[in-house]
DNA sequence: AGCACA
């Protein structure tokens, strides 16, 4: 339960179903005779900017990459790269100020490549992207260029994703980095869609959100996980439902302390805790607050005595028994 | 920062 903040990003269909606005404000350049009462829309006014600038982008950046996370948007348009000079700047337009913006803060901060840690840094354009006629529509293969322009309206039927790609569906995270929650951008917040009527709020157990997590002292890898940070109300089943979805889960131990509640997962392997040490450092799920929980690897894995000093007939490495061997 | 159980 507590689905409410759950996104289940794995059945995400782009654009919702839902028909929110009502088409009124007509784009076409007619004459405002009619004295329609505004809508809560902004009546987009055809000079107003409508295009992100986009840095932070590495040098190695390639057009495509950044339509290909840019098509996501709601209302996106085209986008550009331009390289002269150091760093390379993008813009991207959408088909309103609105969307615009809505797109500026979803790409705020975002770590567009963890490798060379690049981060995006976005603002508003001082002007509109100048798209030359052909360059978007031909050269790419995103179905959008071919919807009327007026983006943001997804009302129209019979659009359906077009592929069974979907947005990056597990946020990655660098030792101490920052990335939106929950999937790189959260497509839905802030848009001007209506609530997306989710159909079946998916049983696949998801953080609400995540929060940076920083200063981390962890030991070696190994297979087990200690979560630390939980917040005073954690809910233990909340808990093993987020864990025990997790590829590899073995088991997971929960230490009531006083305080500070902790727990302990194994693994099948060390590769599955690393991933999920990754990938849900900084989790927050509904009973932990505000808190995004602490990941690092467990000082004594599971399956490993603590502190054996005293040798039981210590097998040398073939298992002979040494004992026989001393004089 | 809080690390138990086999």
């Amino acid at each position: 339960m507590a689905g409410a903040g759950i996104h289940p990003y794995h059945h995400q269909q782009w654009p919702p179903a839902a028909a929110p606005p009502p088409p009124t404000a007509a784009p076409a350049a007619a004459p405002p005779a009619p004295p329609v009462h505004h809508p809560p829309l902004p009546a987009p006014t055809y000079d107003e900017v409508r295009t992100i600038f986009i840095t932070g982008l590495p040098e190695d950046v390639k057009e495509r990459e950044l339509q290909n996370l840019l098509r996501w948007l709601p209302g996106y348009e085209a986008s550009q790269v331009n390289y002269k000079g150091e760093k390379p700047m993008g813009f991207a337009l959408f088909s309103s100020a609105q969307l615009a913006i809505a797109a500026k803060d979803a790409l705020q901060d975002m770590i567009f490549d963890a490798e060379t840690k690049s981060v995006l840094h976005t603002e508003m354009a001082k002007k509109n992207l100048f798209v030359k006629r052909g360059m978007v529509a031909d050269s790419n293969a995103y179905d959008q260029s071919k919807r009327p322009r007026t983006g943001g309206d997804y009302t129209h039927t019979g659009y359906t994703t077009p592929s069974p790609f979907h947005p990056p569906p597990a946020p990655v995270w660098g030792p101490h980095g920052y990335m939106a929650p929950t999937s790189p951008y959260d497509p839905y917040g802030g848009y001007p869609v209506a609530p997306v009527p989710m159909p079946a709020p998916a049983p696949v157990p998801a953080p609400s959100s995540y929060v940076p997590v920083q200063n981390i002292k962890d030991n070696p890898p190994c297979n087990t996980l200690f979560i630390g940070n939980l917040g005073e109300n954690i809910n233990e089943e909340e808990l093993r439902g987020l864990f025990s979805a997790q590829p590899g889960f073995k088991q997971m131990k929960i230490l009531r302390q006083e305080r500070h509640t902790v727990c302990f997962i194994e693994f099948e392997d060390v590769n599955s805790a690393t991933n999920v040490h990754h990938s849900l450092q900084g989790a927050v799920i509904p009973s932990s607050g505000s808190v995004g929980m602490r990941i690092q690897y467990s000082k004594n894995p599971f399956g490993k005595r603590k502190d054996n000093n005293h040798p039981i007939a210590s097998p040398g490495a073939n298992g002979a028994p040494q004992a026989l061997t001393y004089q």
